[in-house]
DNA sequence: CTAGATGCAAAGAGTTTGCACGAAG
DNA sequence: CTTCGTGCAAACTCTTTGCATCTAG
């Protein structure tokens, strides 16, 4: 995996450093949105020793190149994923905090606003809130 | 209209003041979510000494109390609308940061996602990122 | 070598908390 | 008069910026 993701550093003619080969496996093997903390944490965790700003500019850096999106779920704060993810949406559990993907197939949606305004849309943030199986059994 | 507001606080148990009374005018005479900087600058502009704090607080308390909602739409800050408003979701234009309320039926997507999980959806967020009709001419 | 990446420190935005004073009821 | 609300200052969280150092290529 270390090769395709170097392969992949590589051709956007970024350096291969170890943060970002490191961060770019987690968003890789990691199917939930991630925040900044989490990133750092498992950093440290791998034992490659780096700080938040580096965290911060490898997440605006790669969102810029359409590789990272940010999403909000009402924390005050931003999780990142990679767009590359088939398009989902979320389940947030209020209760423990997990975060589930879901798909739907909105198309359904999106055909039903688009006579409503000559607003062009773009793209769409979904997240439903609730409480998840294991917390509603407690 | 400040009757119905007074009465309004009364019959919650809150007592009647001039910030609160500004503000829960400002919400329900605005069609747009606001953020507390909005609130500020509308209670200076109305000769309402006060400050963010005061801001903060009774967004909290309503909030708490149900009356109001807080929304993210990307800015890293939270807005705050009514939660009496009719159920309606956001158009977001990139480019002037306009906020247009659009009413969608989104029942069918809520029946679709029903089967495909145990958890148990309480509400949902969904906003529509683009850009709108006369940032589209320029 | 040398541009690009890093890591520390410091600053900025948004939000919350502590505490004494003021005003509503 | 008593309790609740206010406003200032300070703290806290998340994120960005400045700058000197380091390192991948």
């Amino acid at each position: 995996m270390n090769d395709q993701l170097t392969t992949l550093l590589k051709a956007k003619g970024y350096r291969v450093t170890k943060p970002r080969l490191t961060i770019l496996k987690l968003f890789h093997t990691t199917n939930t949105p991630l925040d900044a903390e989490n990133i750092l944490t498992h950093l440290k965790v791998k034992n490659v020793s780096t700080d938040l700003t580096t965290v911060y500019r490898f997440l605006n850096t790669f969102i810029n190149d359409g590789m990272l999106r940010k999403i909000e779920i009402g924390e005050g704060k931003y999780r990142f994923e990679l767009t590359s993810l088939p398009h989902h949406h979320h389940l947030i559990c209020n209760s423990c905090g997990d975060i589930q993907d879901i798909k739907v197939n909105d198309s359904v949606i999106l055909e039903k606003i688009k006579p409503s305004s000559d607003f062009k849309i773009d793209h769409h943030h979904l997240e439903f809130f609730g409480t998840c199986g294991s917390c509603q059994s407690t």
